[in-house]
DNA sequence: GCCAACGTTGGC
DNA sequence: GCCAACGTTGGC
């Protein structure tokens, strides 16, 4: 099983969101890099849940892929801000995955703490001018930050 | 194929 | 609100 790290603006959906929805699609990313990223998840996956743009941004619960090569399908409406006119639907261009929300940590590892805990290399989050949206994380960095999650 | 201009991300 | 980082676009 993978561990990945993925981000969202809380204004937009948060955490919370997802544990009242349960389940939902991770639409609009639009980012090549990030996309292949999630066409290379796995059901069963897990994925840390990040909150940017923010007061503090960190770390904030965990997630489990539930279902992968989902269709965005925000690229084919053209009332939404993550349109795509350069997509069809014969041949997409951007596949997410279904996620479901498994924890909230009871305390969020901000990106303070990170930065403390982990190297730029270990945890690309922590990267100067990082804009990545969906990246992997190896198993040791997730096991530390789970530890680190769960016992403060 | 280069690269300047431009737009977006996201921490501070 | 500022601005550094950096991805994308488009003229050439």
């Amino acid at each position: 099983m993978a561990y990945w790290l993925m981000k969202s603006e809380p204004d937009v959906y948060s955490i919370e969101d997802l544990r009242r929805d349960r389940t939902e699609i991770w639409d609009g990313v639009r980012n090549y890099q990030a996309r292949n990223f999630l066409t290379s998840m796995v059901v069963g996956d897990q994925a840390f849940f990040y909150h940017s743009n923010t007061k503090p941004p960190g770390i904030v619960g965990l997630m489990e892929i539930v279902e992968t090569q989902v269709v965005d399908p925000t690229q084919f409406d053209s009332a939404n801000k993550y349109y795509d006119p350069k997509s069809s639907k014969d041949d997409p261009r951007w596949h997410t995955v279904m996620v479901g929300h498994l924890e909230t940590f009871k305390a969020s590892l901000s990106l303070d703490q990170l930065r403390q805990a982990f190297s730029p290399d270990d945890l690309w989050v922590v990267r100067r001018g990082n804009r990545l949206s969906v990246m992997p994380i190896g198993d040791e960095v997730a096991q530390t930050l789970l530890q680190m999650a769960r016992t403060h």
